[in-house]
DNA sequence: CCGCATCCCTATTGATACTG
DNA sequence: CAGTATCAATAGGGATGCGG
């Protein structure tokens, strides 16, 4: 890596660009958060919404379908009762392990910073 | 890398989880595609507009004043007519390279996905 | 002209209650 | 358990205007 790597950030950011299209997909609160959990592996609703404090029932169900119909995420219904669903990444969405691990150490630093300014006495 | 950063993505996501932190800072439509631009250096209002296709200028500037807020954009006026500004990215700021690559790959990714299954006769 | 600020409208998100 | 229905709040976006 690192050769082809320079043209990713060069001219206009036209509708091909490669970071458009990753927005288009990462875009809308949460997105990011749950890609996180699922990236530790297959996760029930209940599991999702418990681990995401705040999130809501309905944003958690629209974000699950619009990356299941982006062909992110794939969704299991097991029919018994209790009810029971599952959800897991695809092979191209495990691709978003990196961009996930790339904000980790980003927010590493942001709290590195932020702990510097407010430790000032 | 590649020690630690296995922690990044245990546990439940908490207030302080990195991902989070990253996640509202780069929150919103079009911070990640702003910041993509400021990667290759100092850019003023106006090229920021044209590069940008699509933005309304209100956007353009929320983004702009939130991520100087956040300590990721220095904004610098010259007290000139015509009147001209030039933003750029503080060291901190420079850290989103990564996650902009990550990105930027993802969406070779997705767009070579996207090819495959819509070349099918 | 450039770099926004303001007004106003739509779309997305969110809280809560409820159902198969 | 795993969502949907409903309604209120907030963020996004277009048009216009204005001071420097």
């Amino acid at each position: 890596m690192g050769l082809a790597s320079e043209t990713y950030l060069q001219g206009a950011c036209e509708a091909e660009c490669p970071v458009r299209r990753a927005a288009e997909v990462l875009e809308g609160k949460w997105t990011t958060l749950i890609v996180r959990e699922l990236v530790s592996g297959v996760k029930r609703y209940s599991e999702l919404q418990r681990a995401l404090a705040g999130i809501s029932p309905k944003i958690l169900a629209d974000r699950l379908a619009l990356l299941q119909v982006k062909g992110l995420v794939v969704k299991t219904i097991y029919p018994c009762v209790p009810p029971k669903t599952e959800y897991e990444l695809t092979p191209l969405g495990r691709e978003m392990e990196k961009v996930i691990r790339a904000m980790a150490e980003f927010g590493l630093m942001l709290q590195a910073a932020g702990e510097a300014t407010s430790a000032r006495p």
